[in-house]
DNA sequence: AGCTCCTAAAGTGCATGCAATCTTGCACGC
DNA sequence: GCGTGCAAGATTGCATGCACTTTAGGAGCT
């Protein structure tokens, strides 16, 4: 069981093929810089956003050094970033687990979630370029064709949309808040959502962005409001559902 | 200047008489729980909200194991904690450094908690119960108290009062976030204030708790509004004074 | 005297090693 | 045959040690 987190890291390697820095080549930055960890990172939180790790799912620290050829110290410290993201928990002495938030969490993490997009939204309407318009635009096309195709990376795409959204409020700040609640939600769904009507959830965006060109804040948050109702209620938040989903009760 | 350090740490030591864990003893939990690095935390904290560490301050990292007598691996733990926070910037070689927000950062960080402490307190207004209520007007007797006897740590008290609200927010996630940047928003005012009229501070936040006892979230949110506005106001944003208040341009 | 270079001390960044703990597999007993 | 207890292996948590970088101080030169 315990190879298969090697095993799709490997995988993991094979599909993320745009990488941004492909004369990395050895791993010799010795001292100094340490990009390696956050291509680890990074690589982590793709393989949640597409939903190949799942909540619960151990993270063996000398396999995940292994698996990217690292001391296990470097791996560590992936770790213990993610972990104070909330992505990652920690048991004493078992290691490092992906969070299984409970309901009650997952509700007060929406909850957050949705205020905080509603204060991006009026931002944004502010300050979003036309070019950012266009880079949106373009976003929900690339959504829109990955959910035909039944693609993998059509749920990451769609939340990417929310990171491209905190980042047009030109606010540093809320928008890594933002990204940290946007990747907790990933977690929650993969842990409580029951059904997903994807497509429609991306013509919301689509709202969203004619609202934002608007200059409508009232209207976008209008729509972010159904939009999030709409994902909330693809949830099972019931508490006794908590360990339904366990790691033990998958489909072996 | 290094031993400063040092010596304010053990100056919080003596000042900071009511904590939490008299029977703490010994530091003898080598394994297992690590109470200590909290302890640590909350009183490198403690002086910054009391405005003893200044941004731009070294932290020597094996000054700061010896001064708790704790391995440095220790220490540095709670260093990178800090820097998770944003509280603590580190330089490569050079070590741990209280951060020095920038102008724009600060501006970012203040937006961003100004959102965030509207969204608390339309969740306060429907969610404080009598109780929170009675503590939160004790904790403004307690302010005015601490400002009248022009006590050191009247300005943690004032921020302790927003530490209250996020808790009443009755979420944890919302509270967390809340919390992270009103400690940022100390660090802002250590470097950018030039003026503290901080009486009628706590006369606003007198106002706000009626507001909330109103059930009333807009003019709560209006209060909070002007609130901000004093703050921001008390502050010297202009670029040009962001080195202004270097450390070596310190008194002596 | 002032400036520059050089050497020594201090301090950080990180990998590794060790002890404590957990887990897995097996043997023994029921 | 099934459950319990034990021992070996696996794995974590953490302190320490080492190499490298920065910094401080002084000697020598101009």
């Amino acid at each position: 069981m315990s190879l298969t987190l090697k095993a799709e890291l490997h995988e993991a390697d094979t599909m993320s093929r745009n990488e941004s820095s492909p004369s990395e080549g050895s791993i010799s930055p010795r001292r100094g810089k340490f990009p390696v960890e956050d291509i680890i990172y990074d690589r982590i939180i793709a393989l949640i956003m597409e939903k190949h790790l799942r909540p619960g799912q151990r993270l063996n620290e000398v396999k995940l050094a292994a698996a990217y050829d690292v001391p296990r110290s470097r791996a560590r410290r992936v770790l213990e970033r993610l972990k104070d993201e909330e992505i990652v928990t920690f048991e004493l002495n078992k290691g490092a687990f992906l969070s299984r938030p409970s309901a009650e969490e997952a509700r007060h993490v929406f909850e957050t979630r949705r205020h905080l997009e509603y204060a991006g939204l009026s931002l944004i309407c502010e300050r979003a370029t036309k070019g950012d318009l266009d880079v949106l635009r373009e976003h929900i096309l690339a959504e829109q064709r990955a959910f035909s195709e039944q693609r993998r990376d059509a749920n990451r795409l769609a939340g990417e949309f929310h990171d491209l959204l905190a980042q047009m409020t030109k606010n540093p700040i809320l928008e890594k808040l933002l990204i940290g609640l946007v990747r907790r939600c990933v977690l929650i769904q993969s842990v409580y959502e029951v059904e997903t009507n994807s497509l429609c959830l991306t013509s919301e965006h689509s709202q969203i962005v004619d609202a934002i060109e608007a200059k409508d804040a009232q209207a976008a948050i209008k729509v972010m409001a159904q939009h999030f109702d709409h994902i909330v209620g693809s949830l099972d938040l019931r508490e006794d559902r908590e360990r339904a989903t366990d790691v033990y009760a998958l489909p072996n």
